[in-house]
Formats: structure tokens, C-alpha cells, sequence
DNA sequence: GGAAGTATGTTGTTTTTCCAACGAAACGAG
DNA sequence: CTCGTTTCGTTGGAAAAACAACATACTTCC
């Protein structure tokens, strides 16, 4: 791949962070990298795929659907350039994509042959260990998004659902008081639960004195003495 | 280290597995393994430890503990021999370890120096390669495991996670007709619901005709005609 | 076979959440 | 400033889940 077919949005993606932008043209080259262009409504992948390359997404938009065994379709992902996708079931040696997707506009990918990413290529690049530990990277991450939302959703209860996700935060800024990502609407999406009754909950957590909130400013109240 | 020093347990570990026994010692002096014993009640890792090395327990017992905000413990997760800890903070670049590792009884770890897992050996021993293809395997597992627990658990009726848990389960199985790895207790706490609730909720369906059961035997109905 | 223990289903009550609807406050555009 | 829009809190009735308690299998072990 010539050095000026190399998509700008691949300098700025993690995957390819601390490769030089001069090493990237050998290194898809090593990847046996290969770019497609989809129609919107077409498919760059479909339930049964086999699971051999890692797609990017370098523009346009695409979605993941996933099809369950009584047909019902859900849509697990958005998208957007830059966006990697399919790495996880190439990594786990997934035989077949249990999953779809599809172009919701006119797109392009990238693809990547996973065991080209694995293999260290004959000449032993560098950049080609670099992007293993890239790949590690993402998906312990993943993993750590993953297992943060699942200890707050394995909650029952809104309020402790609340308090879990609340005192994470809290670690994370270090502080007893800290800003939260979301308004009302995202995080009772997060947390699985009704809007209303989030913030019919949150007015009764500060009533009892459990904490206090301003719009997306929350400061935890001390653990009460034993 | 010696040949004779290598755990047995090791041979059967999917991080290694690939490898052949007679290769262990060479890999194992790649990676600077060190291997250490604790007394029941001592620490294999505090929170605020540089994340620098995967551990592996070897013998006995130790349990994942975190503290939240505001002091309180919970116990993630029981570890048994074999099992890997704190890889995911070492692949994330995570600076310090967040949780506790705590012996339960005499054990004894094996401590791998992540650097030496990544960075490729001065032999580029083909065996080195191979950890890392698995060490991105077990990666890529746990996140599709954790994806697949989150699937269910962003469901917000009981209702609903079964019916989502099941049809994954179906569509496994590749049939309307399967076996689950539970029974009603297990089942209801990997839902985060009530065992009783469970109960009711599937007879309720049972009689509603959308499935049929006979203890961990279950049947979906087919999808109603729309 | 029988006793003890475990797993599952059932019932009625309490608690919590959902839902729909509304009002107040904040915000932005014209 | 005013009008529309969005966000957030509140309310009351409906729905769902939790909870406690008990009944009925099914196991296991002696």
C-alpha cells in the first residue's frame, strides 16, 4: 500500500498509537490490509462469517445487529469512523461472526488478516509488536468497561445500582465529589432503570442524607460511623 | 528455572497451552518468572501495586477484594489453582491495581513480569509468540463472556433476562431444545434476581406457552407467526 | 427403607419499580 | 423578551419483583 493510500483517520486511532505515521504503509503491507467500499443497506458482514479479519472503519457508518435463535434482531452498536470491529471473535478463534453488519450509509473498511496481526512478519518489525500490545490494550480495556458496568448492573435495586455506580465514580476522581458523564436519561439507560423513578430515588437518597447533587455535580456522604 | 521446578499445574493452563512441557523452563526464564508462597491471610496484592506482572496461583486459595469510596469490601471473585489475576491491569497499562488479592489459605503464585511477556525474547522463541496468541485468547473470552452477562443483565424484567439468557443459550445450542449449566438458585443469581420470583416468572411462562421445562431441561416456543 | 438435606414450586404480602402525565426550570434561537 | 425545546423532578396508579413462609418433590447417606 502506497504511502498517500493510507487513510488520515488510522494516524489517530489507538490501535495504530506509537506507529509512526511513515512506518504504516509497510505495516499494512505486512497486515495484508485490503479496503472495501460498501452501498449503503450492504452487508461488510454477515451472521456465519468466518471470523479471519479485523474490519475498520475509515468513514461513512455501519451498525451491528444481532439476530437471536427466534429471529428477534436487536442492535447492539453504532458505528463511526475509526471503529474497529469483529477483533474480538478473531481474537477468541470464534469459527463464525454470531452477528451482522451492516452499512446505514455508504462506507469503507479496512481489513486487517488477524493472523497477520499475530504472526510477527518475517521481517520482525517493530511496529508490528507495537500494534500486538495496541491490540492487548483494547481489549483490556473492553475487559475493564465490561466488569465495571456488570458490578453496577448486577445490582437489584435502583438505589443500589445508584450507590455502585456513585461510589465508583467517586474512586475514579478520588474525591467524595466529582462529575458524572451523563444526564438523567443516560444514566438510567446505563443502570437499566425508568428515568423518572431514578430521579424520584435520587431526591429521596438526598432526603435521607445520603448525598447531595446538583445537576451533574454529586458529593457522597461519609460512611456512617458503626 | 529447572525442569523439575516447573508446576504441574502450568501444563494444563490455557496460557500455556501449545507449548510443549520441554519448552516451559526456557519460557518461563523469559518471562523472569518468580515464584512465592503466602501464609493464610496475607496479601498477594495490595491496592495502590504497580501493575506490573500477571499473576498465577499455583496451590492453595486467595480471593479479589475491593474497597469502594466510602470503605466498604466485596468480594469479586474466589481464586482456585490456575487461575490467572490482575492480567487485565498489566494489558490495560493500568498504574496501580485497584482491588486486593488475599490468601485464604497457604498458597503459592507465580508472578510473570509483563514487559517480558510483550516485548518479544532476545531468542524470539516461537513458543513466546504462542503466550501471546493465548493471552489475547483468554482476553478475548472473558470479554465475550462479560458481553454476553451484560446482554441479559441490561434487560430490566425478570421476564426479560430469561427470555434474552435463554434464547442465547438456544441459539448455542443450536436448537429450541437445551440443557442449562444451572439450577434455579445459580440461575437467579446470574440474573440478579430472587430464586422465588424465577420460579414463578417460568411457570408463568410455561403456562403462557412460550416455553416448557423439566429441570434444567428447556424448550422455547417458536416464534409467534406476526 | 427411611431420615435428613436440598432443590423447586407456590402463595400471599410488602416493597420497589414502571409508566404516563404534568409542571418547573434551564437553555437557545429568533 | 418570547417561544419552543430539553431536562429534571414529582405524583398517583399499575405492574413487577422481592420477601417470607410453606408444600412437594428429589437426593443422599446411613
Amino acid at each position: 500500500m502506497d504511502n498517500r493510500d493510507v487513510p488520515n483517520i488510522l494516524h489517530t486511532m489507538p490501535l495504530f498509537s506509537g506507529i509512526a505515521p511513515s512506518e504504516l504503509p509497510a505495516l499494512l503491507g505486512c497486515l495484508a490490509a485490503t479496503q472495501r467500499t460498501y452501498r449503503k443497506g450492504s452487508y461488510l458482514l454477515r451472521e456465519g462469517d468466518a471470523a479471519t479479519h479485523v474490519g475498520i472503519l475509515l468513514s461513512g457508518a455501519a451498525q451491528i445487529e444481532q439476530t437471536d435463535y427466534l429471529g428477534y434482531r436487536s442492535l447492539l452498536a453504532q458505528l463511526t469512523p475509526g471503529d474497529l470491529f469483529a477483533e474480538t471473535f478473531a481474537c477468541a478463534h470464534v469459527a463464525h461472526i454470531p452477528l451482522s453488519v451492516q452499512a446505514t450509509a455508504g462506507c469503507e473498511a479496512l481489513w486487517l488478516d488477524y493472523s497477520h496481526v499475530l504472526g510477527s512478519c518475517a521481517k520482525a518489525c517493530a511496529f508490528h509488536q507495537r500494534l500486538i500490545d495496541n491490540m492487548l490494550l483494547a481489549l483490556s480495556r473492553k475487559n475493564l468497561f465490561l466488569n465495571a458496568k456488570l458490578t453496577v448492573l448486577s445490582r437489584r435495586t435502583t438505589r443500589e445500582k445508584l450507590l455502585a455506580y456513585l461510589s465508583a465514580e467517586a474512586k475514579r476522581a478520588g474525591s467524595l465529589t466529582f462529575e458524572i458523564p451523563f444526564n438523567r436519561q443516560e444514566l438510567a439507560d446505563y443502570l437499566s432503570a425508568d428515568r423518572s423513578a431514578l430521579s424520584t430515588e435520587l431526591s429521596r437518597m438526598q432526603s435521607e442524607g445520603l448525598l447531595t447533587y446538583q445537576k451533574n455535580q454529586f458529593t457522597l456522604a461519609q460512611k456512617p460511623v458503626q
